[in-house]
RNA sequence: GGAGAAGUCGCCUAGCCUGGUCGAGGGCGCGCGACUGGAAAUCGCGUAAACCCCAAAAGGGUUUCGAGGGUUCGAAUCCCUCCUUCUCCGCCA
């Protein structure tokens, strides 16, 4: 959400940013909230003279009161009375406007760096560097559910029986390389700086409403029935939720954090879901990277937080690279943002697993997020990023570091979380 | 799950029964100043946020005493709902 300030004293700039994110069917709201937000003013402003009116005789009454003067006392409650209806109907059309201003508010898009390419759509999103070799080797690499079935790792036909089609069992090896990927994933940030945090799986409808649109609630959050609770999407959800209405100190700042969580996805019209295997998925887990800190900080971060994906990706072997989303097709929210992609041998293409946002002063906006300065107070900048997702994660993982008989080499890092194993074998039958 | 108690301006606390002089007293902390050679102590002053009006500054105003609603001319104070915390009982990893 940007600042309405902005938008009433600088409205080409609100334009022009519309245009370039492909948005023109917006372009009339500009106006209209102007407007609005005029006549909410007026509105406000007669109201507030009404209220300090009304507030000047109650305080007469008082005093009459006190003196035992009835008559006088009655007179000006008819005063009052007098003036209610007009301030009764300045009132709810004063909530009224704020509603509606609030709501275009919402759907105008955050203004983007001047440094994010323009785009129509994610056709257009930019390639802006490989880390590692995309490395095709001469046999064949098997769909990554047949490499872990070759490997008694996982089973979807029980899965399915429980829980349904987007649920999967993993078991042995592979449930032991999913937790390790996590495992390493949690110490990798910890080595890092950030802060480790494990938050609540389950948020009220309020927080909920805070950090996502109605539209992206209804397409992903799993309501608790009979309470007023949903299943987190992704750890974002529980980490920026916390500091809603929140006022940091600038001695706080930056807040560098990565929480680990299941996430619970309904992926509602998502392509892909009815695929067999483990890459669009219901749930799964994540290791994130939050980070709130001061506006001037908030591009710095930014690098360094897709830049841990990469080195976790590369310290792995697994070759990805770094994909910027166009100008068309950033969310309204994001400042910029880019996808880490892992290389697939087997599609011979780049894949998402993870996604890095600067939302620059737009969240926190929308959910009071303030730092306490010198002079004032001011908003603060949010970001946050995947370091690993598995099971998608695994995909990667299983066809980069295969070998031709089916088993699995496992990277130095990883071996201490796999009970010192060096390889994965293919079970005797 | 049952029974009680409570949530006030950075922290602690007064006010709630008996609605108006309470946007709110006191203490601590913090800031500025006086005193001092310097400091401590002491004394004095100050000490929230969001928003609106005003070209700006000065100034004025509205809202906020856990959250939301209600009663009233007027609510920290009365009523309802919810949230949170504490104590006791029950249950359970």
């Amino acid at each position: 959400m940007i600042d309405i300030k902005l938008l009433r004293n600088d409205p080409d700039i609100v334009r022009e940013n519309i245009k370039k994110k492909f948005q023109d069917d917006k372009l009339p709201l500009v106006d209209k909230v102007i407007e609005l937000d005029k006549e909410y003013r007026d509105s406000k402003t007669r109201a507030e003279y009404l209220r300090s009116q009304r507030n000047k005789i109650s305080k007469q009454i008082g005093f009459f009161m006190a003196q035992g003067n009835k008559e006088e006392a009655e007179a000006a409650k008819a005063e009052v009375k007098a003036m209610q209806d007009e301030l009764e109907s300045l009132s709810s059309k004063e909530d009224t406007l704020a509603e509606e201003i609030r709501k275009i508010m919402l759907v105008i898009p955050n203004i983007i760096d001047p440094s994010v390419p323009v785009g129509k759509d994610d056709s257009e999103n930019v390639e802006i560097e490989k880390f590692g070799e995309p490395f095709v080797p001469d046999f064949e690499i098997p769909y990554h559910v047949d490499i872990m079935e070759k490997l008694n790792g996982i089973d979807l036909d029980s899965a399915r029986k429980t829980s349904g089609n987007g649920f999967y069992y993993l078991k042995g090896d592979i449930a032991r390389l999913h937790s390790a990927c996590l495992s390493y994933a949690r110490d990798f940030m910890i080595d890092r700086g950030f802060t480790y945090y494990i938050p609540p799986y389950m948020i009220r409808s309020g927080v909920v409403d805070g950090v996502m649109s109605f539209a992206e609630m209804e397409n992903m959050m799993y309501k608790i029935e009979g309470e007023d609770l949903y299943l987190i999407g992704t750890s974002e959800h529980s980490m920026i939720g916390k500091f809603i209405d929140a006022q940091l100190d600038e001695s706080e700042l930056p807040q560098t954090l990565t929480s680990y969580s299941p996430c619970f996805r309904k992926e509602v019209g998502a392509h892909g879901i009815e695929e067999r295997g483990v890459y669009r998925i219901h749930q799964f887990e994540k290791q994130e990277m939050i980070v709130v800190c001061k506006p001037e900080d908030s591009k710095k971060w930014y690098d360094i937080l897709w830049k841990n994906t990469v080195d976790y990706f590369r310290s792995l072997d697994i070759p990805v690279r770094t994909l910027e989303c166009c100008s068309g097709d950033l969310a309204d929210l994001k400042v910029k943002s880019c996808d880490v992609e892992a290389w697939s041998p087997r599609q011979k293409k780049y894949f998402e697993v993870g996604s890095c946002s600067n939302l620059g002063d737009a969240q926190a906006r929308r959910l009071g997020i303030r730092i306490k300065g010198e002079n004032g107070n001011y908003l603060a900048h949010t970001l946050n990023n995947t370091c690993v997702a598995p099971p998608r994660m695994l995909i990667a993982f299983l066809e980069n570091n295969l070998n031709e008989d089916g088993s699995i080499r496992i990277p130095e890092p990883l071996r201490m979380y796999m009970g010192g194993k060096s390889v994965i074998e293919v079970p005797a039958k």
